[in-house]
DNA sequence: GCAATTCTTTACGGGATCTTTACGCCGGCC
DNA sequence: GGCCGGCGTAAAGATCCCGTAAAGAATTGC
């Protein structure tokens, strides 16, 4: 069964939630604040968690990294519409998935089936098709035109954090404290060196990327055949 | 039950909008001036918030202003023609559309229900169509007759900020500050160039525009398909 | 302790993006 | 008609960002 953690301090809005996910299947588990938060989470092991980033004891985005020391849970964050910049840093933190409060049933089930197909899908659909090579993250394997490559721990990690978000764009931010650290957040440069590695290694033509692209000014973002 | 909060003086105007909207199926609560209209709005939660420019006590651009500190629900402004300047100081205090006096029914309703649309949607619809192009804001993903066209940053901050306020106005100095910064709120020139390129990319027939019109003297307003 | 691998750092050329400038068009106004 | 403000269009200039290569530092494995 399918076990969901609402870490949230105004009662309305955790009635909603359960209410709403409980009619959907979901056992909903309910921490008032982040303090119980990092404890429920722990116990009950929950296969999605829902926070609020205002909470009265600390705030969410550190319960977020409390949660993501340990686990690849996802992540799902409800904040005010005015909250746009605590947003970005929840993401950055390590949450998956945002939703702007005031916010209505249908989007918010939605938001959390994409968030569980994610993670459903990460352990075992972790084979990533580009062109002539193919990546296996879980048993760090990759080949290209049936030949064996061989990548480097970061190289490992820097294209994990771009399957996480299959299609989508990761800031260079996210990359490089994902990878690197929130202390390396600035090192920009990393990226460039270790991108272009990657596409020596994987890309049919490296220097007319057709997998590993770039977002000038923002990050890269990972295609995939399926 | 969708509630309406009107703040107007004039009781002939009031009377109108109360049968117009009655009629509908809204509630109406009526304020005969803007001291009444920030505690009712306080105190009933409206869902949406039609507010004339001209009132007794204390202007509306001000009234405008004390609510968006608290709320982000829709305010629609009314406003006599030769307003022109207030119109434009009202939509950057936080007005989300106008309507000019006199205006009809059908008008009144259209403008309303797309407030109010605009409202319950507005963190989920990221995916605009626009005739045989789309774009998916959160994934920063554009399409044209299923091309993939590239945005840059700033042309999807742009679009972006046109997007928060779909089918209503957004002030040039609104789109300015939001996208370069409260610094660069004059130079209008920047619009004319980014909002060519948008049109270039994304519209059917860039010299007629029909989904990113300009407002002359006000600002732009983007359209979608629904 | 040494060699191989991996990571970090530096330097530079080219390209994408942003800014600035210039000009033509249209509508309102005198 | 002529002037003027606002807008669209085009293109050049400036700036920032990215890719590339290669050398130095750290780490790992033997």
């Amino acid at each position: 069964m399918t076990t969901i953690l609402v870490v949230e301090d105004e009662p309305e809005i955790r009635r909603f939630l359960r209410s709403s996910l409980g009619a959907e299947g979901y056992r909903v588990v309910e921490s008032p604040n982040a303090r119980r938060g990092a404890i429920d989470a722990g116990t009950h092991k929950p296969d999605l968690a829902i926070v609020d980033l205002a909470l009265p004891d600390f705030d969410g985005r550190e319960l977020i990294r409390q949660i993501r020391e340990w686990s690849p849970m996802p992540i799902v964050v409800l904040s005010a519409r005015s909250q746009e910049r605590s947003k970005i840093e929840a993401l950055d933190a390590g949450a998956d998935d945002y939703i702007t409060k005031p916010f209505g049933v249908g989007e918010l089930l939605a938001r959390v089936r994409v968030a569980l197909r994610h993670a459903a899908r990460s352990p075992s659909g972790t084979v990533l098709k580009l062109g002539a090579a193919s990546v296996d993250l879980e048993k760090r394997r990759a080949t290209r035109d049936a030949r064996e490559v061989h990548l480097t721990p970061i190289e490992f990690r820097l294209l994990g954090c771009l399957a996480k978000h299959l299609g989508m764009v990761v800031t260079q931010r996210q990359l490089l404290t994902e990878v690197w650290g929130p202390s390396h957040a600035a090192h920009t440069h990393y990226l460039r060196v270790y991108m272009k590695q990657l596409r020596d290694k994987l890309e049919d033509d490296p220097v007319q990327p057709r997998y590993l692209v770039t977002e000038t000014g923002v990050g890269y973002r990972l295609l995939a055949d399926d």
